[in-house]
DNA sequence: GGCGTTATTGGTCGCATGAACAATTGCTTA
DNA sequence: TAAGCAATTGTTCATGCGACCAATAACGCC
């Protein structure tokens, strides 16, 4: 009656296991908070021991750093895929919008919550220090990118691509850090920040970015 | 030889213990951090035994929450004095030039990491997000009074106030919330957001609220 | 098909936390 | 000055954490 059903150990290729386990750390931290990530929990949610765990990471932090780089490498690809230009569905205007819409979703609040986690543990963990810092850079030069390649097809214009991607991400952060506290009384005035921002940096008239505005 | 030099007891008046356990707990939260704030250290540093924090407060996590209030009031009131008009060096204009240097100097930095702390753990700690949401809302209603003096003497004009202040908050928080990872690789293109973003919702020219234009 | 590598288990250790409680002692009041 | 209130102490308990390690069993290789 238990819940153990099986005793039968399960043996995984290394690498295999490896990734199951940050894969778990990773849905862990963005959904509960990369403080559940501990051995133990991570165990239960895998239903293997948590020796198994500390094999794969003898220190802990290790995990918790590896998880955050995964889940937030992964987000960023859905937000802003590395090859663009490839498809170019709608163009970079086009991108931006879809930009927009998905970072100001409900889908998009976990990802909040966990920056948001993130960015004060960093104040303790040297090691998710370093990753936080990597990604933080990481999606500033991804904007960037964007910038760059809509400022060459003429899209719009930008003096400093560099720059204006550091501002709209200062926007996307300002306006996530209340997202667990009082987000829902000030929503009216914070819900076109970003997209007022990006129109302001890019030299674009406003409301060019509206989702409407794609149709 | 050992650390406890007086095993006398020191018996103050409960009112008095009190506020020196929330003082003492602020400053713990303010500089190492609000997860520091357990009954132990706080004992250890006001020189008592665990049980008489433990007296004062039966719910530890009731401490943490009045520590992280009394920090933020006490530094509002010292970025924005709550009889602002009574003595008015410089007018409105000069309150927000100070501001402005207030919250971009190194002094903030306590703060910065304190905020980012709280909004984090307010997710887990339902007294304490009680506290940060109330004093989300107090920070915005203050900068909304400035907004409104400023309007009404003529300084500037604005629409909206409060959505003027929700949103130079937005640029507080979005700023800062570097503040234990990258911040110093993205200084230069923050630098002037705060003071950029108060000018536009101001309808002030640029430059108006930099430093050297009080002289 | 036996054997050795190693993935996996299960248990232990030390540490820090919040909470609870009886005993003690300083202070005030009658 | 005696008595009583309550501020303060000292200790205990249960919990959850990371780290460590010996024993075990599953799988691949010869």
């Amino acid at each position: 009656m238990t819940s153990r059903a099986t005793v039968k150990r399960v043996r995984k290729a290394p690498a295999e296991r490896r990734s199951e386990i940050v894969a778990s750390a990773a849905t862990l931290g963005l959904t509960e908070g990369l403080e559940c990530i501990t051995l133990r929990r991570v165990a239960d949610e895998l239903g293997v021991r948590p020796g198994l765990v500390s094999h794969y990471f003898p220190v802990a932090e290790e995990l918790v750093a590896e998880a955050f780089a995964d889940a937030t490498t992964d987000e960023l690809d859905g937000l802003l895929p590395s090859d663009a230009g490839a498809h170019d569905d709608g163009g970079v205007l086009g991108m931006l919008r879809r930009f927009l819409a998905l970072t100001s979703g409900e889908e998009f609040d976990d990802i909040s919550r966990l920056w948001l986690n993130a960015r004060h543990l960093a104040r303790y963990r040297p090691l998710l220090h370093e990753q936080v810092v990597r990604q933080e850079l990481l999606w500033c030069r991804r904007i960037e990118a964007m910038i760059d390649q809509g400022v060459r097809s003429g899209a719009f214009t930008c003096a400093d691509p560099w720059a204006a991607a550091v501002r709209i991400l200062v926007a996307v952060d300002g306006t996530s850090a209340y997202i667990n506290t009082s987000l829902q009384q000030r929503l009216a005035p914070i819900r076109d920040v970003v997209r007022t921002v990006m129109e302001t940096e890019l030299g674009l008239t406003a409301g060019t970015l509206s989702p409407a505005a794609g149709d």
